[in-house]
DNA sequence: CGCCGGATTGACTGAATTCAACCGTCGTGG
DNA sequence: CCACGACGGTTGAATTCAGTCAATCCGGCG
């Protein structure tokens, strides 16, 4: 209802932030009309960048932060002895480039995992616009504090989860994402290749397969070539927190 | 020189940042001196808190940030299935509570590793300045900018390396702070413990035990109880960088 | 049709965990 | 003063989880 008529069309038009269904998700949250308007003053839209295209490259100047309108990004880098290290998949109404605010140059690469529309935000201006709006500024805290606890959450998987979980909690936290932004938790495409998936997760890609291979034989999820369905929700929270403690009770 | 004359008082007096030798590192870098003038006035100087001491928990409100004037804290959180992640370990002049920006509430706990020194810095009180002070309000997106570049440093680490290149890392990082702060890189006290250490590097303390003797077999470092010794930062550093490509030559 | 990239599956290997014994230091209390 | 236990650390042996190598499958595309 609040979409344009012409879904096809919407990531050519341009979509004010008021009017955008990720206003909620955004940066621009919580943020009074008059203040959005500042806003949407200094944003640019790009055109859709196609599946592969590189948004920003590590080492680049840090000009401008990306919100994703539609579409997802994966932020990657390289790693000194050869090899590439996701660090992070992101949705529409995520913002990308906050890592550059500490080098004033961006600390990883943002390569599109399908077409993918962006809104540009420069950072000069936004950081002007912070003085003037207390309530940007601080939004824009809050969101580079979410941006710090979301990567705690993956140093707490990377450092003492075992596969299954892993991939459990993987699934889980797309399932919530894809909830957020309105479509089903349930059921759901990956846009990221398993190659992706083991990268990011710290795992082979053989690893991944054969733990989707054991989720299905278990009945707790479908899944066909990138095409997920989640039959047991409860199976893989049950997964993720319990485990190591077999033998608790009600104990702590 | 530029200390006050009793090191053993120092922590109990209120250093103004402008005399603080960590004004390099920390937060009012770069101010001029009427803006460092604005920020001391609104630190506040704790008692030093003794080993093992909790600053603040996970999950309480944030009412402010925290920078070490002296010492050293161990950021971590419980994991849902029992037991504990470490998430950082902090030096004289870095800043903690920086996490809590994204909830309004710590999302991890710190807890100081030996006697520390803290000074207070109101958040609330700080957003405001930040309206007014330009350069205080850029100086912390680049400090919330720094911790999320040290955050997927340590993503990279955990997602692809082996036991003996992350002890080498740690090592190397943790040489190159004690330098930075006018310490030897060669020689320096881990403050924390084997459990600590291998629980942020994602390996077991037998591990890092283990590889600790390595090291030390190799000639590369001495190490008794606490106390390191690095002979060959070289080796070390070969070992972070030339890892799985025994075979190349110039090639990429 | 045949090729190519992504995904699956199997067999083998190995690095790191786990379990366990042992050691040295420190602090406490008899 | 020494005995004791607690704690942190080291070392050894056995186990296991996941990585590696390799063969195969499947769908899409030229």
């Amino acid at each position: 209802m609040v979409q344009n008529a012409d879904p096809l069309n919407l990531c050519l038009l341009k979509v004010s932030c008021a009017e955008c269904s990720l206003v909620e998700l955004c940066l621009p949250r919580c943020l009074d009309p008059a203040d959005m308007k500042q806003l949407e003053g200094i944003v640019r839209h790009r055109r859709p960048l196609q599946r592969g295209e590189v948004l920003y490259r590590r080492g680049e100047p840090m000009r401008a932060l990306y919100a994703i309108h539609s579409g997802s990004v994966k932020n990657h880098m390289s790693v000194p002895g050869g090899g590439e290290q996701i660090l992070g998949f992101h949705l529409p109404g995520n913002l990308l480039g906050l890592d550059g605010c500490g080098t004033d140059s961006y600390t990883c690469t943002a390569t599109t995992l399908e077409t993918t529309s962006i809104c540009e935000i420069p950072y000069g201006q936004l950081e002007s616009l912070c003085a003037l709006v207390p309530g940007l500024n601080r939004e824009f805290h809050r969101l580079l504090g979410r941006a710090i606890g979301a990567e705690q959450a993956m140093l707490l998987m990377l450092g003492n989860k075992k596969a299954e979980e892993r991939l459990a909690s993987f699934l889980l936290h797309l399932s919530r994402r894809y909830c957020e932004r309105g479509f089903s938790p349930l059921r759901f495409n990956l846009s990221m290749s398993r190659h992706d998936i083991g990268n990011y997760l710290g795992l082979a890609l053989e690893t991944v397969s054969r733990q989707f291979a054991h989720f299905q034989e278990a009945g707790w999820i479908s899944v066909d070539r990138r095409e997920i369905s989640i039959h047991q929700l409860d199976a893989l929270k049950k997964l993720v927190t319990h485990t190591l403690e077999e033998e608790t009770g009600n104990i702590a």
